[in-house]
DNA sequence: ATAATGACGTGAT
DNA sequence: AATCACGCCATTA
């Protein structure tokens, strides 16, 4: 299940919506997972650790107020801008 | 049950 | 390096 997936993935880490549906056993259910998540943002599941390939961040659900992926990113210590 | 959609991925231009 | 097009899978309408 990509929900227990995401969840275990340790603070200071992120994996790739590749890496996670490889995990869950569907190799190429990238873009499931990524829609998984939209439609189900649950609190118990970081979905900010979850980015696209090639370390680029992706979208997110939060675009509109509260903090960006790259905020959460940022306060765990992935992305280290500026 | 079928059609359309999307927080992706890779390869080709 | 950036952009375009196609493929793939689960969810939703």
């Amino acid at each position: 299940m990509v929900e227990k997936i995401v969840r275990s993935i340790p603070s200071g880490s992120v994996m790739t919506y590749g890496e996670v549906a490889l995990r869950a056993g569907h190799p190429a259910a990238s873009r499931a997972v990524g829609n998984i998540m939209s439609r189900n943002n649950d609190e118990t599941v970081p979905c900010h650790r979850v980015i696209r390939a090639g370390g680029k961040v992706g979208g997110y659900n939060g675009i509109r107020g509260g903090k960006s992926k790259i905020e959460l990113l940022r306060e765990e210590g992935y992305l280290l801008w500026i």
